[in-house]
DNA sequence: GCATGATCATGC
DNA sequence: GCATGATCATGC
């Protein structure tokens, strides 16, 4: 191979070739050799026949004698020559029994993932892995700010399994590490060593949105965002959910007119759809027409809940539609409803009061339970069933269709119903409703219920 | 007053 | 043209 594996700037220079490259352009004559059977997917592909060395799993980095890890990831496209992460960046699989004595500033994981030659290739539907053109290729460690934010993160993961939790970590327990399932759909459970209940195989990761940052942070992107923080000292000896939440601090119980007053009418009209929205980047001191680099980067969920002045969320809370014929074929391993349910959520409360005016009561970082993960997957399953049965209405009844959609009584915590344009806005159904002969459906979401919201997000703690 | 089905309005 | 956040309407 052309490059010395101990000489950092001969492995970049030597990578470069990849650019607008795909594997059967750089190194064809190996490929199409007999030793290339058409398997493997693409780093494993990349790591033998353009570095040269077999694939391995080992807790070194791939370039060990300069500290750097190799990663592969697919990119989408979203316009002309802008890319998007396509999921995650899956890292070294967690390992219960010994982590809980490692340090963070020692541990495997940062040993393995602080350095990365990132290597980012365009996926596409039906094209052969030798195939994918590479377009990004980047000498990437973890920055300064984010090293402090996945410390913590990785301390957290690490919490969970020091008290015997490790069967109840999810994604989102954490900020930009995540704690991903790896491994066979749902199966491959792993002993742990603080419990007796086996947990699920695990897997370091970067979120989604911390890789569309690498990926702008490597291709110059110009970006338009703000940030909440900006030198590592002010984590020191705070959290990053404790300085958001503190923001909010000088506007509680104030009403939404003292909030806003003062700024422009134009971008402050309650009637607009974003109001709240840009409310809330007014109270993080960012630019309206900016988007809050953090949130993107740990896929944070913002929700804005309005309580009645009985404390009940005056609307319940909805998700994107889910479509009838994806749904018949995935897990729920691989459902977006799960990457949901996994988020980490930042909820704005405001609260009308008796005469009618609206005051911001509370803010809250919150994500699912163990518990609740669970319930969501049930009402997700049993919505699966449905379609897969063709068994989505009930009854009609005075021309209005009744549907057997897990309802609110059906689950405490998530229910399924209507979020279209009208009935007629639809998603085709992959079996054919039974009772009706409809062979399309109004689009559905999934919804997280008022009274959940009150019960376990607002009122608890 | 709530649950469920239905629909609206804006921005990309 | 559609996704998203938000709201309406009706019957129990």
């Amino acid at each position: 191979m052309n490059y010395q594996s101990n000489d950092l700037k001969s492995i970049l220079e030597y990578s470069k070739n990849l650019i607008d490259k795909s594997l059967r352009d750089v190194c064809g004559e190996d490929l199409l050799s007999n030793t290339y059977k058409g398997k493997g997917n693409f780093g494993q592909l990349l790591e033998k026949y353009f570095y040269g060395y077999e694939p391995n799993s080992k807790s070194v980095a791939d370039f060990d004698k300069v500290g750097m890890e190799l990663k592969t990831s697919p990119l989408k496209i979203i316009n002309k020559n802008k890319f998007r992460s396509k999921e995650r960046l899956v890292l070294n699989i967690i390992n219960y029994l010994d982590i809980h004595s490692e340090k963070f500033e020692e541990s495997t994981f940062l040993k393995k993932n602080y350095h990365i030659l990132m290597i980012f290739y365009l996926y596409q539907i039906d094209v052969e892995v030798i195939d994918y053109i590479v377009k990004i290729v980047g000498d990437w460690k973890i920055p300064a700010v984010d090293l402090e934010i996945i410390k913590r993160d990785w301390e957290s993961i690490c919490e969970k399994i020091k008290n015997g939790k490790a069967h109840e970590i999810s994604e989102g327990d954490t900020i930009y590490l995540g704690a991903c399932t790896k491994g066979a759909k749902g199966g491959n459970l792993r002993p742990q060593p603080f419990s007796q209940i086996r947990a699920k195989q695990r897997a370091f990761s970067f979120k989604q949105g911390y890789l569309n940052h690498i990926i702008a942070s490597l291709s110059n992107y110009k970006s338009d965002y703000g940030k909440l923080i900006s030198s590592p000292l002010e984590l020191s000896n705070k959290s990053f959910e404790q300085i958001v939440v503190e923001k909010f601090n000088p506007y509680l119980n104030k009403s939404i007119e003292d909030i806003v007053q003062g700024l422009s009418e134009k971008s402050f009209n309650s009637n607009s759809k974003n109001f709240f929205s840009n409310v809330t980047k007014h109270i993080l001191g960012i630019e309206l027409n900016q988007e809050i680099e953090e949130f993107d980067k740990a896929g944070i969920i913002v929700k804005t809940i309005r309580l009645k002045s009985n404390g009940l969320p005056k609307e319940d809370v909805s998700f994107p539609n889910f479509s009838f014929s994806e749904i018949i074929n995935q897990d729920w391993e691989e459902s977006d409803f799960k990457d949901v349910v996994e988020s980490k959520f930042l909820f704005v409360f405001y609260r009308y009061t008796q005469d009618n005016s609206l005051i911001l009561d509370k803010v809250k970082f919150w994500n699912m339970s163990f518990e609740e993960i669970n319930e969501s997957q049930r009402v997700w399953e049993f919505t699966k069933e449905i379609v897969t049965q063709g068994n989505i209405v009930n009854r009609i009844y005075e021309g209005k269709r009744f549907t057997n959609f897990p309802s609110k009584k059906f689950s405490k915590v998530s229910h399924v119903r209507p979020h279209a344009l009208n009935s007629k806005d639809t998603y085709p159904l992959p079996i054919k409703d039974k009772v009706t002969g409809l062979s399309e459906y109004t689009k559905h979401c999934f919804w997280l219920n008022n009274s959940f919201i009150r019960d376990n997000i607002y009122s608890k703690d």
